[in-house]
RNA sequence: GCGGAUGUGGCGUAAUUGGUAGCCGCGCCAGACUUAGGAUCUGGUGCCGCGAGGCGUGGGGGUUCGAGUCCCUUCAUCCGCACCA
């Protein structure tokens, strides 16, 4: 009987369903084992080839630990709020649900091909009421909860209130936009308005003016991360800074914590950089300098109405500039001090004589876009205020200047410039002819800034002598004793914005009352997303939910990153109507052991499931701090586009996109000469009825490896067999006609003049997506070699981390492989196998192979085992081997792998329950003895040799072994050893 | 600029972690079977050389009896962050 993976497959991938083979439970006396994917978002495309890879691999491990005996949790759910559906909603009028619905349907199809062990009763659904309802209640948790920085964790805002009652705000320590002190008299005053403000400046999400990054063309805000180069990751449109009123997440609450967090846990070095990278710590100290003379500059007199206490006496009103600095050590080298364009003391600085000028470069500065200002971080502009401010130590008046080089949103929104020892400052000064004042020895000033933090001071008065990290703990101890400033630790992070102008998402479950933004009580949970006529902005550019009908609620809605910051808490108990997961689940489950995923989410859902997470744990309903406790990021897999090019190889013309409608592999080839191939031209004929075509056919046929970016040297071709013809509707290839598509996915059939007929096609590697029209399905490897052959191609085409293009040119030698396993088992055709007891060289084989299939697993190098799974087996068919005490424990090995056939197998060996329960394998190392000497080397005169020795011998056995062996070897010439010496390893010195 | 990776046959890769470099697969070559081959089976295949032999893990240096692996240096490619004071 054939290896007839069709049947096979679908007869399992049944059988597990109707069984729930996969379902997780519970109770269980076994250890418990998280295995997760990060959830798919379900495009419309459907899944491609490398959407799998991480599935694979996780479903490997999954099916290994189960054989192992864990209780594993293995599930699966759906991303299923975003962009795309709602876009496609706004083009067709389609309702998001519905086609998120019918893409989820298609999803579940093509994962159901591939025999992933995914128990399915706890599938998730973000875009579920039953899902966001506790999206939302998180949300109110949040809400409803300040950072206590003495306690240094989230507490409940009862206890804020209570304790304002109390003692005011003076004594509370807390991560907050509250800049103002009050007393508990005051507070107690204050109106309930007045007390809403001032706790919204505590709440971990909250309600503020903020300067957001505003997309246009989406119509919506983005969050830092879904920015990049100054335009929106989706989609690809500019992004512009808008101030506006937003819900934010107070994630810098966290900033140290989920910095501290990432010692903890066993993720990649290149993620956990990026995260550090991206919260961004720096430590340094916050120095005050005196502006001289106060505001007496200020040259424009505001009569407010509000403020009685402005009277304007003749004695100037003390005003600092706070800066933030990591070199203090350099304060004797200041030379100017630089504010950000939008520094709030700009205009209050500034002289008469320079107003004119400041304003101008304000002006300048707001116009000048996000995305210019990052393309030329090289053009160096500024002005002079006319200001100075008093140096604290020397007294000597500094220069203000303003400049766009300084951000407004880090540290204070003020540098003080040390241009002799800061490259940017540097580059300022040299620029405006601004003093360079050298205070650390050991750099060439002329040429460049020396920023390099070592050297000793110099010109620095009482820091002068000291190694630089010496004079930056003196310089904060004496910048803190004269109250100048505090040492003081700046984050890049910035909190998150959460509201987004949009429709497909979760409502924000606030409405407002005179002006007061209140939760909804948690027992109103969910607050369902309503009908809206429309899924465009309202006509005064009001997020689409104002459209609907009574909606008394907020307009916007949360960003995609919501509903996946806490959805593995929910496959712990996904049916659960009262909690967003049972104590009792969260404490089984505890976390997720292993994680598989793209990289791409290192800064995005990634740190905001981290902070989430935190959250939940500080309010005692998570147990572990961390949530991921290891994490694998799969490389991308890449699609492969065949790119046309029409004209000379030296000046051509992009014309389109290469399509074969099978999975021929197409090298690049260049169709210059005209060369006929009798045969083919014949079989040309007979098979494409469009004969005139035929007259402008190219012929080329090359060697692949011939074939290298360059003209090819025709004369050498001969092999008309692989010839390729080309004509201008596309080419013969293996007596297949494949058509010329350009870029949309039209054929190129225009266009083409009869003297510019040479096409040559190059393979550019790219992104994968629909787009590019360089999709691979994964339901065309199903249905030609079985989802057992994908599994293993996916596995096979090298490590997991790599991204690496998709092709199929090593398919068949992976299925070549089943099949082969397949006639182990039906060597004559039918079933047979025997009950003879293994041969030495069989166990061998299998124990080699089982011992490197778990170090394989364990080090998740799925890409060795499958060549171990072919090397075992090409032994086993030499050795004609079809014995039950081998190919038993085989299988059990290979079912993580290549499930079905294991099932298959598994079962007409006479096993009645799913190969699921059976046990791994354990080897045994004294099968993998080997007894002969290998090789000699020399050394000190004594000759050393090389034994495969088994790790557990004894020195004396060893010895015995050696000295028993030793005159049968010829490179003893023979001699008899006198004594052994064994050293580390394998290595045994033999003295002759 | 800073940070993270990666460099091994024609290609994807492997190497028991310091021990005979190139396992396994693709491709290619030869043969068998076949109406045919994008099927199957057998053998060969790092490079140079008829050969003995020599050379080989991006380049250069070092440690070692021994280096793809460790150290120094340099080059190239990819990814992330980027005027963060």
């Amino acid at each position: 009987m054939e290896y007839n993976f069709k049947t096979i497959e679908q007869d399992w991938q049944k059988y597990w369903a109707d069984n729930k083979t996969f379902k997780a439970e519970e109770k269980s006396n076994k250890p418990k084992y998280y295995v997760l994917d990060m959830f798919p978002y379900p495009s419309g495309a459907g899944l491609h080839v490398g959407h799998p890879l991480g599935y694979i691999a996780s479903d490997i491990y999954a099916r290994y630990k189960r054989l192992k005996g864990f209780n594993v949790l293995h599930p699966m759910g759906y991303d299923s709020f975003g962009l795309p559906a709602e876009q496609y909603a706004i083009q067709t009028g389609q309702h998001p649900a519905i086609t998120t619905q019918q893409n989820i349907a298609r999803y579940r199809e093509q994962l159901d091909k591939i025999g992933f062990s995914f128990d399915w009763d706890r599938e998730v659904r973000t875009s579920n009421p039953d899902y966001y309802k506790w999206t939302q209640w998180i949300f109110i948790q949040l809400f409803n909860s300040w950072y206590n920085t003495n306690t240094n964790k989230a507490e409940k805002i009862e206890t804020l209130v209570a304790e304002f009652a109390k003692n005011g705000n003076a004594q509370v320590k807390a991560c907050t936009s509250q800049e103002t002190i009050f007393s508990a008299t005051e507070w107690n005053a204050f109106s309930e308005k007045e007390q809403q403000d001032i706790l919204m400046n505590y709440r971990l999400t909250y309600l503020s003016e903020a300067w957001v990054n505003w997309c246009p063309a989406l119509g919506t805000v983005l969050a830092n991360d879904e920015v990049k180069d100054g335009v929106s990751e989706r989609g690809g449109h500019p992004v512009e800074r808008k101030l506006m009123k937003q819900w934010s997440m107070r994630i810098t609450a966290y900033a140290q914590r989920l910095l501290d967090g990432l010692e903890t846990i066993d993720w990649t070095e290149s993620i956990k950089e990026a995260q550090r990278n991206w919260i961004g710590r720096s430590v340094g100290t916050s120095l005050k300098f005196k502006v001289q003379g106060g505001l007496k500059h200020r040259n424009f007199l505001v009569i407010s109405s509000e403020s009685n206490t402005n009277d304007f006496s003749e004695e100037p009103e003390d005003v600092y500039i706070e800066v933030f600095t990591t070199r203090p050590d350099t304060i004797f080298g200041v030379s100017f001090v630089t504010l950000a364009p939008e520094h709030e003391l700009v205009n209050e600085l500034t002289t008469n004589e320079y107003k004119q000028a400041v304003d101008e470069y304000v002006l300048y500065a707001k116009n000048r876009s996000e995305r210019e200002r990052q393309a030329d971080v090289k053009k160096i502009t500024g002005q002079f205020t006319g200001a100075y401010v008093v140096h604290p130590f020397t007294n000597e008046p500094i220069p203000v200047w303003i400049g766009d080089y300084v951000l407004a949103g880090y540290g204070t929104g003020a540098v003080m410039a040390v241009s002799a020892h800061d490259t940017r400052d540097y580059a300022f000064a040299k620029y405006f002819n601004l003093p360079i004042k050298e205070v650390v020895a050991g750099g060439d000033l002329e040429k460049e800034a020396y920023d390099a933090k070592e050297g000793k001071l110099v010109n620095s008065d009482f820091l002068n002598g000291l190694e630089v990290k010496e004079a930056i703990k003196k310089a904060i101890a004496i910048i803190e004793e004269k109250s100048l400033g505090k040492g003081k630790t700046n984050f890049r992070l910035r909190d998150a914005v959460f509201g987004r102008q949009r429709y497909w998402g979760e409502p924000i479950p606030v409405y407002f009352e005179n002006g007061i933004a209140k939760v909804l009580s948690e027992d109103k949970l969910p607050l369902v997303l309503p009908e809206v006529d429309k899924y465009l902005p309202t006509e005064d550019g009001e997020p689409p939910l104002a459209r609907a009908k009574d909606w008394t609620f907020e307009t916007t809605t949360m960003p995609g990153w919501a509903g996946s910051s806490w959805y593995f808490y929910r496959y712990m108990n996904s049916q659960n109507k009262n909690e967003f997961a049972s104590q009792q689940s969260i404490n089984y489950w505890q976390d997720v052991d292993l994680y598989i995923g793209g990289s791409e989410h290192a800064t995005g859902h990634l740190l905001y499931s981290r902070f989430w997470n935190k959250f939940l744990f500080d309010l005692g309903l998570v147990p572990k701090e961390e949530p991921f406790k290891k994490l694998i990021n799969q490389g991308m897999i890449l699609g492969t586009s065949e790119k046309i090019y029409r004209g000379n190889y030296n000046s051509s013309q992009l014309v389109g996109k290469l399509f074969c409608e099978k999975d021929i592999y197409m090298p690049g080839f260049f169709a210059k000469n005209i060369y006929y191939s009798a045969k083919n031209i014949e079989f040309a004929k007979a098979n494409y009825t469009k004969i005139d075509e035929l007259e402008h056919l190219s012929v080329l046929n090359v060697p692949i490896q011939n074939v290298k970016n360059s003209v090819l040297d025709i004369s050498k071709i001969d092999d008309y067999q692989n010839s390729i013809f080309a004509t201008k509707y596309g080419f013969w290839y293996k007596n297949e006609f494949h058509i010329y598509k350009g870029i949309n996915g039209e054929p190129v059939i225009d266009n083409i003049s009869e003297t510019d007929k040479n096409f040559y096609t190059f393979q550019e590697v790219e992104k994968m997506s629909k787009s590019k029209w360089n999709v691979e399905s994964p339901d065309d490897i199903c249905d030609k070699f079985g989802a057992d052959t994908l599994r293993l191609y996916e596995m096979f085409l090298g490590p997991l981390e790599l991204s690496k293009p998709w092709n199929t040119n090593g398919i068949t030698g992976v299925h070549g492989f089943l099949k082969k396993l397949w006639r182990l088992f039906y060597a004559s055709g039918e079933f047979v196998v025997s009950n003879d007891e293994p041969t030495k060289a069989e166990l061998k084989t299998l124990h080699k192979t089982i011992k490197k299939i778990v170090e394989d697993i364990e080090r998740f190098s799925f890409n060795t085992s499958v060549s171990n799974f072919m090397i075992c087996v090409n032994e086993l068919t030499d050795a004609k081997c079809n014995k039950r005490a081998i190919l038993e424990p085989l299988l059990i090995t290979l079912a993580p792998y290549a499930p079905h056939i294991a099932e298959e197998l598994w079962k007409q060996l006479g096993n009645k329950e799913s190969i699921t329960f059976a046990t791994f394998p354990a080897f045994n190392e004294s099968y993998l003895v080997d007894d002969t000497i290998n090789y000699p080397v020399s050394f000190n005169g004594k000759t050393r040799f090389m034994l495969e020795l088994a790790a557990t011998m004894t020195a004396k056995e060893i010895e015995d072994h050696v000295m028993a062996l030793a005159d049968t070897q010829k490179y003893l010439e023979g001699k008899t050893p006198k004594k052994v010496i064994i050293v580390p390893k394998k290595i045994v010195n033999i003295v002759v």
